[in-house]
DNA sequence: CGCTGTGTTGAATGCCGTCAACGTCGGTGG
DNA sequence: CCACCGACGTTGACGGCATTCAACACAGCG
């Protein structure tokens, strides 16, 4: 059964297609789910496709020859992932792992060069989207050589509710499961001293705990605390 | 005086291209000198321009509200730099500062689109760039995340080296001038440390220290240091 | 010849990692 | 149903690595 459009062309990636493109590009792919903790590419492997996000929330990790692992990203719905050709690599530079249950589109590496020279649009929109991660590890990288864990860990969370907030009656809550671990292997540190911090936060009526959730009650407090100006 | 193609022609960015296409790019390009410490373009500043290092050493540095840098990277001869509008961006997210007289070749910002539809060996080697960059960067996280000082440290003074190494009979030396806070920016630690940490290995005779100046005389056991592999 | 930028080194402090123990939740299977 | 077990989370104690504070040495330069 063919793909029917209404998939992508509410997509900001697609956006500047037209219908027939679309359904052009569609054609050529291949629809997969992903059931929550699968890998839908190993760091390392040949980077056989690329991919689209449609449903779902996807960890990006890349794991240190000793087995230690940091996230390098999570991916949202409607972004591309996966895009080794697009940077000139023919294996992943990490992994991919299903945070929850997740939808996506892939496609053979090697139609990416046509689908490049084709349609110019996706082009640009693929390099922006290249663009804004390296801007956005740069900031990583910024902000893991002049804060301290503290504000690293409020910085990291706000971005969180901030790509993938929902609103509950407590707060801003995290779309998908995230351990203390995850926030560990975001920020540098280790599960006992997020714990900690969190712990403190919570006692300070700012995040409200829970197995594998994070709710944010008071991002105001939340972000002076990342931008190290709480009074004290 | 037009500018000669020779200068570009030995560059891997524009071999692809004819020599009429290069004369072409040329032809709309401005030739720039820095002394030492210029600034070639600030942080936050309007894109103006992108550029081309034909001779010298530049640093990117990135600063923060309160002041304080990171060095992003050092730019090599050959290599683009200020490419902001290629990942759609308007204003410059660094500095860059010559970190010895140097030589660039540079256009206006508005020609990027241009240059790219016209030249796509020019546009996918700058994408191959952005994207080696990502990857470095990226690298640069999972070091500051999983590694000691002294690993980080000896890691980027083996980068170092290895894309701007000169021999000398002491061993190779960095081609061009580093302070002891230059490498304390790139490690997201203090000079201080990094002076420890020097001195120690001049001691055990690894590495030749000298004012704003390092030459590795042992580059295999800093390596073991940069695995961590150093018995003890 | 003082001044500024760079580098070195010692001592003290403290952040946060490590080690350890325990608590809790949720799924699973007898 | 409930006992069990593994994954996840919390908390205390301790210690070490690296920053911070401080003082000094040295080079290059106007």
């Amino acid at each position: 059964m063919p793909l029917d459009r209404s998939l992508i062309s509410g997509l900001a990636l697609f956006a500047e297609m037209t219908p027939a493109e679309q359904e052009d590009i569609l054609a050529k792919a291949r629809s997969s789910r992903h059931p929550k903790d699968a890998v839908i590419f190993a760091q390392e492997e040949e980077a056989h496709s690329f991919f689209v996000l449609l449903a779902g929330h996807i960890r990006v990790v890349k794991t240190t020859p000793d087995g230690e692992q940091v996230i390098a990203r999570y991916i949202n719905e409607g972004e591309l992932f996966g895009i080794a050709p697009a940077i000139g690599r023919t294996t992943y530079p990490a992994s991919a792992i299903a945070a929850v249950d997740c939808v996506a589109l892939a496609w053979p590496t090697r139609l990416w060069s046509d689908f490049a020279s084709s349609y110019p649009s996706l082009t640009s929109n693929t390099y922006a989207t290249v663009g804004r991660r390296l801007q956005e590890t740069q900031q990583r990288v910024v902000e893991m050589s002049t804060e301290q864990v503290e504000q690293r860990v409020a910085h990291t969370i706000l971005r969180l509710i901030k790509q993938a907030g929902r609103k509950t009656p407590e707060g801003i809550e995290i779309d998908f499961p995230i351990t203390r671990q995850d926030i560990a292997e975001m920020t540098g540190t280790t599960l006992h001293t997020v714990s900690r911090l969190m712990s403190a936060w919570e006692d300070e009526g700012i995040v409200v705990g829970g197995r594998q959730k994070v709710t944010v009650s008071d991002p105001h407090r939340l972000m002076l605390i990342a931008e190290h100006r709480r009074k004290r």
